[in-house]
DNA sequence: CTTGTTACTATGATTATCATAGTTACTATC
DNA sequence: GATAGTAACTATGATAATCATAGTAACAAG
């Protein structure tokens, strides 16, 4: 294609957010990290993207400064990929997306009934369903408060894709 | 490009609205919508991208049921594009891009020091800075609910595309 | 000294996106 | 009634991004 238009120095705030996050494999990847899953190859395989994919993106979240490399290993030199503040922050529009994915998703019982992943207040104990504000205790929801627990079908999923 | 793995298909539900929003033009056409401007040649010049990619873009969210057409005039027969519900829905995630790029996608002074898109709460005129309750009357916020503003800059940039 | 792990980069085919121009079907103005 | 304008697209050719596959580099373990 032709040089596409940078849309990063406008004005309007979604359109510096569409740059960065209105893309694909971005938002994979932030998926793997918000889940702790912080190794370059493990990336690669849970979100089925190819390595020189993946390795593009990884620079362009560190360049954005949403994400860092931390050592974890010297010898062999080894290093995992860290959210920053400015990538934990990005909690709300993935839960936001999460959130619509299921109520709109979805065929009728597809999921057999429930979320395809469900998500618990950890002070309180309550389901939150697809809720901003915690249903049982009121308080609203930040990343770090829920426990996720993917439904049988999606483990089964993710289990098939890190096996093969 | 080879057949890039579609994800539509995938149990997670990050994955699932990754396939659709995670693609630039998309949220730029869904950005104009949520602002009211329903015309394709309307939505060609304020977003900027060309009318192939917009027109491909309105023919995914037809498909996917975000959007629908509606005639507004018979001879010559024309239409608009408005959300439906599961359109509408979609205001948390966009509201939730733009409270990101407020917070970490501009440098300091670069907005004159307020937000550069302004919203006020309708219901009790609170501005509402980023937050997802109103910081006013503690009610959560939704599409129709808040007044946006473009701050001077931001106006003038609108002005500036729609005239040349 | 062969196999395995981790984190990539290189290659070539294929497809998406871009800018620009053209089309269709009318309405409004001169 | 001929010309210009508006709205909503489609066609064309160049260029750039993405993919699958394979290969590289640096070490550890057996």
């Amino acid at each position: 294609m032709p040089k596409r238009t940078d849309l990063s120095n406008t004005f309007c705030p979604l359109g510096r957010s569409a740059e960065l996050l209105g893309d694909r494999a971005v938002l994979l990847i932030l998926r793997e990290l918000f889940f702790g899953r912080r190794r370059f190859e493990t990336i690669v395989v849970t979100t089925g993207l190819g390595p020189q994919l993946v390795s593009a993106r990884l620079k362009r979240l560190l360049s954005e400064g949403v994400i860092e490399r931390h050592a974890y290993r010297d010898r062999p030199p080894r290093h995992e990929y860290r959210l920053t503040a400015k990538g934990r922050d990005l909690f709300d529009v993935l839960y936001a997306l999460r959130g619509w994915a299921e109520r709109w998703a979805y065929t009728p019982g597809e999921t057999g009934g429930g979320p395809a992943m469900r998500y618990v207040h950890r002070a309180c104990g309550a389901d939150v369903g697809t809720a901003t504000i915690c249903p049982g205790c009121g308080e609203p929801l930040r990343y770090g408060e829920l426990k996720g627990e993917p439904s049988p079908a999606l483990r089964a999923e993710q289990a098939a894709r890190s096996g093969g």
